[in-house]
DNA sequence: GCTGAAAGCATCTCGAC
DNA sequence: GTCGAGATGCTTTCAGC
């Protein structure tokens, strides 16, 4: 990858509906090729899609926490995932080296549902819970180095 | 906040470039009317932007992880998310209750990037750290309950 | 707050280089 | 890989309700 593929992600990091003018004044080129190269990063899989960012306090879910889990009985087979790909409180699921098997983040609405939900996880999961909750959050989702 | 604002959070975080001319037609709605409600969200501040969803693997930053950090000096002013603000590696900074008073979460290239990124944090922002490397990710980024 | 219509732009595809 | 042009479709505003 190069350097204009570069400027274009970066550019629709930040703003992920400018418009393909846009894009080409940009990075100086024609309308046509900066088309063509997103679709290009969109196939290869660069790109993975496009999401409208959200303010989760003002939807109504302004507790977040990282959820840490270990399986109670550490022979079964590790199907965590699956079993709590139903719970839509849990935004995301990292498999993690350590101690703990799998770092869950969580977003919810009070400390009752955090606490209903830690239960659902533990019953879906067969797991013990370490929760870690957020205070609040200086940034998030900033671009990393492109 | 209602039920068919809801709906148009959820179809723009399922597809930050979907038209106005598709979100009236899955709401039912004008195009006009969708357009002066999106504009409204984004005005109340509920949608704060539209971002490109980018795949770290494939722009060389395979290495995800997550670091905790504790002061040193306990009594010092607590000024780190400012300290650390200016390392492209952090994509997150959470202020968090517990032991240790933020987590951060990490994108580089190698172990060795890790390695390089971490005397940064310690040295810049005078802590200990932990760190939680990340093995894979079964997901990241889901949408929570609308 | 919703609608429909109209003007201005953007998207997307092609043929050519 | 890039370009320019053209048909199509989308965005944005406005008057009317």
């Amino acid at each position: 990858m190069e350097e204009i593929d570069r400027q274009i992600l970066g550019l629709l990091a930040d703003d992920g509906r400018m418009s393909f003018t846009d894009l080409a004044r940009e990075t100086g080129l024609s309308v046509s090729a900066v088309h063509q190269r997103v679709r290009r990063l969109q196939k290869r899989g660069l790109v993975t899609g496009f999401t409208a960012q959200i303010d989760h306090e003002l939807i109504g879910l302004p507790l977040t926490a990282f959820v840490s889990i270990k399986p109670i009985d550490p022979a079964a087979p590790d199907d965590a995932p699956d079993r709590l790909a139903g719970l839509a409180e849990i935004e995301a699921c990292h498999s993690v080296a350590g101690d703990e098997s799998y770092i869950l983040k969580v977003r919810v609405a009070s400390p009752n549902a955090l606490e209903d939900l830690l239960q659902r996880i533990r019953a879906a999961a067969n797991v013990a819970t370490r929760t870690t909750v957020v205070l609040s959050t200086p940034w998030e989702g900033r671009r990393p180095l492109l």
